[in-house]
DNA sequence: AATCCAGATATGGTATACCATTTTAGGAAC
DNA sequence: GTTCCTAAAATGGTATACCATATCTGGATT
């Protein structure tokens, strides 16, 4: 039972479920159900409930089930927006602060990337990716700094993977990092800003066109009448004890 | 019960005391003793609780009472940091994005605190103080990036209110505020990001002297051997004056 | 006298019970 | 057939009870 707090799991469990879509923008969490559905009390998921919430992958209501956040696209730009200067700011500061292990381990992810790179899949490759921004964000040796790109990352972790499935050219990705690697070596600022500023900036575009993909069809099946219900999910997740 | 929540109100009340000194660092928050002594029951506090803790203003312990953060010089250096970055990306996109009425609004709080300079105490001007720096951030138009300042600025309510309280020249404060002013006006994002810089560079030296002094005096009671049993602190936390 | 173990106590984590409000559904009135 | 009212069900908010573990206290043993 000492295991890291039941709703911490929760939380886990249910952000998984949502950033990989088994739960779907929209759905609805009421507490109770999802708490028998789990197997565990509601104090735990409502807690988990509340995390998910800060996290603006839930959005609560007053007086309302809390449903799943459907984020429109302007919300998901305005993310990028500032995940854009957050970063920014992390590969400043990482320029001047960073220590040698920490640039090798960047690079160490790089080479991760590039060596992989044809026997992953999207997925996996996708995993290294946001391993690669998060190591960069830990480098600034600012830990506020680094908890909130980690914050707006996983926010958009779900735009971004379904953005970098479909991507036409996942090469250019490795391009970027490599970019990005070789101004932090040279703890060049200005290079790194710029570098981290095209990586990110061809990625607004990409996001927007799923988001916007995203709400048509759900315009369309709005427009079909049939509400999919899709709890369909289900069962004992975790806790079996 | 329409009101809103009552974890919300605990949550208000809680962050009031710490921020205005009435608990001080250090202090531990036994959810049971804090709940009988505001009479709730413990799943309000307990989540009023989760809420500072995510704010900054409690650090969770595992198996442990919660105690109010005592946040370190490099704490607070980071934060304003990211702060710096934020106002400056709000004070930018403001200047894109901005209504007339967005830059009317901002112009009447700086007309505000010049014309109740003299009348008011430190106390209401810093209010003020906080209000214009949240207007500049709505008037990003990002709600994103508005919600992370707003967050950062009440992590550092505690250490500027300090901070301003001791100033020396308050009328500065009018000068810089004016400076981003127009820069705003004049829809300059070069301009503002300046006056920005200079309006809180010059805090985190400020600031850093505040939490130093405190962490000594910290460092004087421990030496003194004698452990406070944290109950007594209650009243004087500096801003005795 | 110092150490260590056992019981007691305190405290956070979890489960359950209760309550207030909102939603919903069914039927009566028109 | 439509509308409106009322009662029941659903659901989030709150309170309380229970449990496990960590801490504390005191006494027995060496």
């Amino acid at each position: 039972m000492q295991e890291p707090i039941l709703a911490e799991q929760i939380a886990k469990e249910l952000r998984r479920d949502i950033l990989r879509g088994n739960i779907g923008p929209g759905d609805s969490l009421k507490e109770r159900d999802k708490a028998a559905e789990m197997g565990v009390s509601r104090t735990p998921m409502r807690e988990a409930i509340r995390i998910l919430a800060q996290e603006g992958l839930i959005q609560l209501r007053p007086a309302r089930s809390p449903i799943v956040a459907r984020p429109d696209v302007k919300e998901v730009t305005d993310d990028v927006e500032v995940l854009l200067a957050i970063e920014k700011l992390s590969g400043e500061l990482a320029c001047q602060r960073a220590t040698d292990d920490d640039i090798a381990e960047i690079a160490e992810i790089v080479q991760q990337m590039v060596d992989s790179f044809d026997t992953l899949g999207a997925l996996e490759l996708f995993e290294i990716d946001m391993s690669f921004h998060s190591a960069l964000a830990q480098a600034s040796h600012n830990a506020q700094l680094a908890g909130i790109h980690d914050r707006f990352l996983s926010r958009l972790w779900r735009a971004r993977y379904l953005s970098a499935v479909q991507r036409r050219n996942r090469a250019s990705v490795i391009e970027h990092h490599t970019a990005i690697l070789r101004a932090l070596q040279a703890r060049d600022s200005d290079a790194i800003r710029l570098a981290i500023g095209t990586h990110l900036d061809r990625l607004t575009d990409d996001i927007g066109n799923v988001i916007r993909r995203e709400q048509q069809e759900v315009g369309s099946d709005k427009a079909q009448g049939s509400k999919p219900k899709t709890n369909t999910t289900a069962k004992a997740t975790l806790v079996d004890k």
